[in-house]
DNA sequence: ACTATTTGACCCGT
DNA sequence: ACGGGTCAAATAGT
């Protein structure tokens, strides 16, 4: 079932009706000559971050096929394109999980698929942050870091207290390029990102993106998971939507002989019970701890599945990452996540009622290239998208 | 009233 | 002890 790109869709068509909105506007005031040369100015950045917009888009959801960067529309100045990064890393991060024993002794693996994406906007535009890439963020914090000048900025999916959303990304700006923020993502969202606009801002231009995990992660979010049982009807058709799956491409300018193309699958889940088991800090909360779920109902969800990881059909490995279920659909949602920690008494209430599903299960992370439909060695890249 | 951001404290792995 | 990541209370914005 192809309902996995659906909203993906819908925001792409969206965004590319505005560009044509926006260029038709761009063509009459160029027919007219009272339009100022800043209106005109004006919507041709617009229009040209909604290409650059749906580009991402289109790169982020679906595997693309393509190896070239975006070419950048806007560049001007300085710096080009180099990678700056490191070469990529590539691998990832499977984790076997092997049910030893040791029950008790907090078994702290997790690795969340994890990758960068530099992204420039274009100067001459307002607008600063990165970006919007069509996911909701809420920021949860900020640090300078030791030899950057400026602060990198930690934000979460909006949606983690609710859907149980485990995403995560990490901004960072440039020291030499202040127009270059380095975009690190962990985690695939598993939310349905129901509401999702995409207002289109600065314009970015890719510069490169690479997956790579290869640390450890460290902790990776918190928050343990549970099951969800019933969710309203509404929310379940919300999360009908909301496999997507993304994947990234990356493209090391041809730097590296391999392509690591990824995508994921929806979502991720916590397939260890690993996480969560250690929800690391607790932070006492007494109230909070009191609920919290055992952890080890928890593990048992999970651990039954596991497939291998597969490498990477083709060439080196790439990739892997969350998995779904058979078929990221419904049912196989998250179910995970919890949330005690923080969040309004408001919200905390309803989630928990949402929270609970039967379907669980099964489905476990596993870690496979891509999605199950498809076939591995690549595939589809753009299923249709408009047709 | 609510939710989002700010920001120092806290926690954790090195 | 240090650096990085997250929490959570206070604050700001809607």
């Amino acid at each position: 079932m192809e309902n996995m790109g659906d909203w993906e869709q819908k925001n792409l068509i969206n965004e590319l009706t505005q560009g044509r909105e926006l260029a038709r506007q761009l063509h009459s005031h160029l027919t007219t000559a009272s339009s100022s040369h800043e209106t005109r100015e004006f919507l041709v950045q617009k229009i040209l971050a909604s290409y650059e917009k749906s580009l991402l888009m289109l790169r982020w959801s679906s595997s693309v096929g393509e190896p070239q960067p975006i070419a950048g529309a806007v560049r001007n100045s300085e710096s080009p394109p180099s990678q700056v990064g490191s070469p990529r890393s590539e691998d990832s991060d499977r984790d076997i999980r092997d049910l030893d024993h040791k029950s008790d002794a907090p078994r702290k693996r997790k690795a969340l698929p994890r990758w960068t994406q530099q992204v420039r906007v274009s100067p001459g535009m307002g607008l600063e942050g990165p970006l919007d890439d069509g996911f909701s963020w809420r920021k949860y914090g900020q640090k300078d870091i030791l030899n950057a000048k400026y602060p990198r900025g930690y934000y979460r999916c909006t949606h983690r207290h609710v859907q149980g959303c485990l995403a995560t990304k990490q901004v960072q700006r440039s020291d030499e390029d202040p127009t270059i923020f380095e975009i690190t993502y962990r985690g695939r969202h598993t939310c349905s990102q129901a509401s999702n606009i995409m207002p289109p801002q600065a314009s970015p231009e890719i510069v490169l993106q690479e997956p790579n995990d290869v640390m450890d992660l460290q902790h990776l979010n918190p928050q343990p998971q549970q099951q969800h049982d019933h969710h309203e009807p509404v929310l379940s058709q919300e999360l009908m939507l909301l496999n997507f799956q993304a994947n990234l491409k990356v493209q090391t300018g041809n730097l590296d002989t391999h392509h690591a193309g990824q995508s994921f699958p929806s979502f991720i889940f916590p397939s260890s019970s690993t996480f969560e088991a250690a929800d690391h800090h607790h932070h006492p909360t007494p109230e909070q701890q009191a609920h919290v779920f055992p952890a080890s109902m928890i593990d048992n969800n999970f651990v039954g599945s596991y497939s291998p990881s597969f490498m990477s059909p083709e060439t080196s490995g790439t990739n892997y990452f969350s998995a779904s279920p058979g078929g990221m659909n419904i049912t196989g949602f998250p179910a995970d996540q919890q949330r005690h920690f923080q969040s309004s008494e408001s919200e905390l209430t309803e989630i928990i009622s949402a929270a609970t599903s039967a379907t669980n299960s099964p489905t476990v992370g596993l870690d496979f290239p891509f999605g199950p439909k498809f076939d591995p060695n690549f595939s589809f890249d753009n299923h249709g998208f408009f047709s």
